[in-house]
Order: structure tokens, then sequence, then C-alpha cells
RNA sequence: GGGCCUUUAGCUCAGUCGGUAGAGCAACGGACUUUUAAUCCGUGGGUCGUCGGUUCGAUCCCGACAGGGCCCA
């Protein structure tokens, strides 16, 4: 810790306070302090009162000070509890005598956690309030709250969440909603006999996705490990072994870019449903977004912090991805165009060809570039190449492509589904192309993962599967960005940091 | 990875055409028994992100680095 002369005054003077305070004999840290009811339930039960009355009920409540008004014999504080409920408190002279006024005055600042007991009453300007009878330090502060007033700087609320949850009631808020999202998709999963099952976030060879990994080491073990970037290739796993309707909410980890839509570590939803197939899923997929839209709005039509609204109610549109490109660029585009002709239209389009693309790589960014920022309502793209399909079992009736759709709202892909690919010799030979284009300096291609290929061999039923970034739909819910439905997200240290 | 912008008091921000800085809230001292962003009087608080360069003199101009943001790849 700096040294003690170097501080700020404000921080100086709050440890000096605590000092004193432990000096004559007082406790800035109890162990606990008197708390019969909540801040809330006070106001729950005391809705009604006329102005200037005296219930005669003693309780005990907490909270932190966050104003305070210090007049003479007669002081006030506003006290808040975690939820943001506040309660006046109220501190006079003939009530807890001149010594514990100064004390109060002095001793107590705004940000201290303080626990004060006395009569539910309504001031003469009709405020509930607690009249402290007697009052108790619950926690010193010793760093100042910034002003209420003034929004803190977004770097700031991000770097001291816990500040901007005691300041910002959007932050409570936000913080609360994303538990309620989760209850509510376990609920819809739980409704139709899905089980909830945990697979290896530390994995020897990182497969499922098309991404770079986090790279790790395991002393025991002596071995390279890799955080996973999916659980695609252990929940089919559980499949094979009979479990045949799963799903698991977990983070992932991807060693790529970060942005207003992407975060390194990101939860997301993967789920597998055995005689299922991308038509199910996608039906599954829209149950657990309204239901989710449901529990937190009440309503399928959701209202955005900017006061947008977003309808994900009714049936969602579905637009299959080549005619939507065939549309765009005014000619026929298919999964069985060439890549020649399609690396014309996309210079045509001004589209930076890299080399290394293969034809359905270019065929998405052809969509990309053309279609995704007219997807505002909800709806699935059908029908995706099926070269960057690796695990996706090919269209039944149209060759090319894969029987993988993709989820589109408000501009950004929400979630993922597929017809799986269960013949495991049609599966070895696409993963043994991927382990090629590893070795010709794909970082984002998958491993040739035998043991998963093993497990296939011995028969995984027909089935749909489908992935949802929970951040995503946190985003598609609230209109907010990525950083702020994530709690703590990922932030380098800054030089000046104590 | 490239370009542009940004970093000043605890917080949110002004400002200095180069002469070491201000406001509001917060803090400290005082007054006030019905305030609620209380009010009134008074006071203090800053390595102006870091390191270099130019200059008599740099928070300001230039360069590098670090943090943050936006756009592009």
């Amino acid at each position: 810790m700096a040294d003690e002369d170097d501080l700020p005054e404000q921080l100086r003077i709050r440890r000096e306070k605590r000092a004193a305070i432990l000096s004559r004999g007082g406790e800035p840290y109890p162990v606990s302090v008197p708390r019969t009811t909540s801040l809330l339930e006070i106001r729950n039960k005391h809705k009604e009162l006329p102005i200037d009355v005296a219930t005669g009920i003693i309780e005990s409540v907490t909270g932190r000070v966050i104003f305070k008004r210090d007049t003479g014999k007669l002081c006030f504080a506003n006290l808040r509890e975690g939820d943001g409920t506040e309660l006046q408190a109220m501190f006079s002279l003939d009530k807890i005598g001149d010594a514990q006024l100064e004390i109060w005055k002095s001793e107590i600042d705004l940000g201290d956690i303080v626990s004060v007991t006395g009569e539910v009453i309504t001031s003469k300007r009709g405020e509930l309030s607690i009249l402290a009878n007697s009052f108790m330090l619950a926690a010193k502060s010793l760093r100042p709250l910034p002003v209420e007033h003034k929004p803190l700087s977004e770097e700031s609320r991000v770097r001291m969440r816990y500040v901007d949850l005691i300041v910002r009631p959007e932050a409570r808020s936000n913080a609360r909603l994303r538990p309620a999202v989760m209850k509510s998709l376990r609920q819809t999963f739980s409704s139709r006999d899905f089980l909830e099952v945990e697979t290896p976030m530390l994995q020897v060879m990182h497969g499922g996705a098309a991404a770079r990994p986090f790279k790790t080491f395991s002393n025991a073990y002596e071995m390279d490990l890799f955080l996973r970037i999916a659980p695609e290739l252990y929940l089919k796993r559980c499949v094979v072994g009979g479990l045949e309707k799963v799903f698991e909410i977990n983070r992932n980890f991807r060693n790529e870019g970060a942005d207003s839509s992407h975060s390194p570590e990101f939860a997301m939803i993967e789920t597998y449903e055995a005689y299922g197939d991308w038509h199910t899923m996608a039906q599954l997929t829209k149950n657990l977004v309204q239901d989710a839209a449901k529990a937190v709005f009440g309503s399928h039509k959701v209202k955005h912090h900017d006061g947008r609204e977003l309808d994900l109610g009714g049936d969602w549109n579905q637009i299959s991805l080549f005619e939507a490109i065939s549309k765009a660029v005014g000619e026929k585009v298919t999964g069985e165009s060439s890549i020649d002709e399609l690396k014309k239209i996309a210079t045509k389009l001004g589209i930076k060809l890299d080399p290394k693309w293969i034809k359905g790589k270019i065929a998405e960014e052809i969509f990309e570039h053309t279609a995704i920022k007219t997807l505002t309502a909800p709806t699935f793209v059908m029908g995706f190449p099926i070269d960057t399909s690796p695990l996706v079992r090919a269209h039944r009736d149209t060759p090319g492509v894969a029987e993988k759709w993709d989820l589109y709202v408000e501009g950004f892909e929400l979630a993922t589904g597929y017809s799986e690919l269960i013949d495991p010799v049609i599966q070895r030979e696409r993963l043994v192309e991927q382990a090629k284009l590893g070795a010709s300096g794909d970082l984002e291609a998958m491993g040739l993962d035998e043991d998963f290929l093993k497990a296939m061999e011995h028969g995984m039923p027909p089935m749909g599967g489908m992935g949802m970034g929970v951040d995503r739909l946190l985003m598609a819910l609230t209109g907010l960005g990525i950083r702020e439905t994530i709690l703590f997200p990922l932030v380098k240290p800054t030089a000046g940091d104590e």
C-alpha cells in the first residue's frame, strides 16, 4: 500500500477516522449489527402513511449512506440497500443525545454502511423514515463514492463494477436481468425434459467451432491443454451414450479480438436432441428466446434501454442464404457456384479477398456484406455452405449446402442450429480436411479428435444441435453492449493501479 | 495490424494562442430540530497518464510508451 502521507486527502481522512474509532474503543468493522428487517419490507409495509406519523414500531435496518444532510440538532441520511431500495434515517438530539449525534456527524461518511435502530415514522414532509434511537457503524468505507448525479465514465463502470452497482440503477437491474434469463432458459429446457450436463473446459484437443483457442499447460499431466472454444464434441458423446436431450450453459474461451459484441470469454448455450433436426432446433430456439423475453419483460415485445422496441413474438422469418445472396447481387448463386464465380461477385462488391478463404467462406462474406444489416427482426438464415460446416450434415435435397441455419436479430448472429452429421466415415473425412487446413496455417481449423470419432463410430442417433450466445441473447433483449451484460468483462490493468 | 480521437482534484468535466491550473459535487472547519442533489460562511486538495525532446520556461508543441474510445482490416 502507498505511504500514508502520499494518499489523496479524502482517503487519508477516512483512514484517520477508522483509526480514531478504534482508539476510542469503537468498532469500524463489527462482526454483526442489529437488523430486524429490510428497507424494502419497511417500504412495503408502510406504503400509505400520512404526513408526520409515529407508528410506534421499532425496527433495526441496515444500508449504505448515500446522502447525508447534517443540520444542527436533527440530521437526515438516505440509506440504500443492494436492490436500490432507499429509506431516510433521522437522528435527533433529543433521541440519541449530544455525544451520539456528534459521532454521527463526524465519524460517518457517505459510502459507510450503517445499522439504525428506531421508530418507523413519516417526517413533516411525509418522507417515510426511521427515527434513530441508536445507530452503529457496520462497515467504514475508506474511499469516497463518486458523484451520484453525474454518470460514471464507461471505463470506471467496467473497472469498478461494485461502485457502478452502488450508484447506477441500470447496473443493478442489468445484473439481475442475467440470472433471470438464465433461470428462464433452464426452465424452458427442463419443461422439455432436457438434461443439464457439464463437460470439460480444459481440453486436450480443441474443437467444435472455428476459433483460435487459449493454450495452457498442466503441470500434473505435463501436457499442453486448451480452454474450450465449444462443448459440442463432448455433448455429442453424451448423446452417443444415451443422454438423448442435453444442454449446457457455460463459458467458452476464444483467443480473438474483443469489441462491442465480442468478449474473449463468453457464456453459451449448446443443446443436442436425438431424433430432432435443424427444424426442431429452430423451434426450440424460438421458445427459449420468447420464454426469456416473457420472463424478463412479461411480453414478447422487449423494450431496449434506449427506448426502442423489438418484437420477438410470433413466427420468425426464414430466408435461404443463397437465395438472399442471389437477390442481393442480381444473379443466381447456389451452393454449387464455382469459387471463381464467387470471387468475381465478391470483388465487384468491393470485398477484400483473403487467398486462404475457401469457397463457402467467400459465400458467407458476400452474405454478410449484402444482407446482414437488413435483418433486424428475428430471422433464420437457412442453408450454409457445406465446406465451412464440418460437423453438419449435408442438406437432404440441395447440393453444396448443409442443414445449418444462423439466427440473426438486430443485425447480429444470435444462434446457430444444425442437423448434425452422424456418419463417422464422412466426419473423419471432414476433420482430416480441417487438419490439413490447420497444417497450412488456418489457425481456426479444428484438430482431428480421434476420441470423438471413436465415440461416433459407436453409433450416434440422428439429431439436431444448437448453440446460442447468452451474452448475445441479453444484448438482443436489452440493446446493451456486451460489456454491460457481463459484470466483470476483461480489462487491462492500468499503470497507476494501487 | 492501420488510421483518428482521448487521459487534468475522490467523481464528472472546463482551461491554458507555451509563463506549473479552475467549476460542480465530494472533503475539512463553523452555523442551523423537518431535510431530501438541504442552505449559508470559511478552508484545503493536483508530479495536468509515463518517459524523453524542443525551449529561458512544457500540463499545452514534438516523439515514444501505457490505458481508454471510434473507424477500417
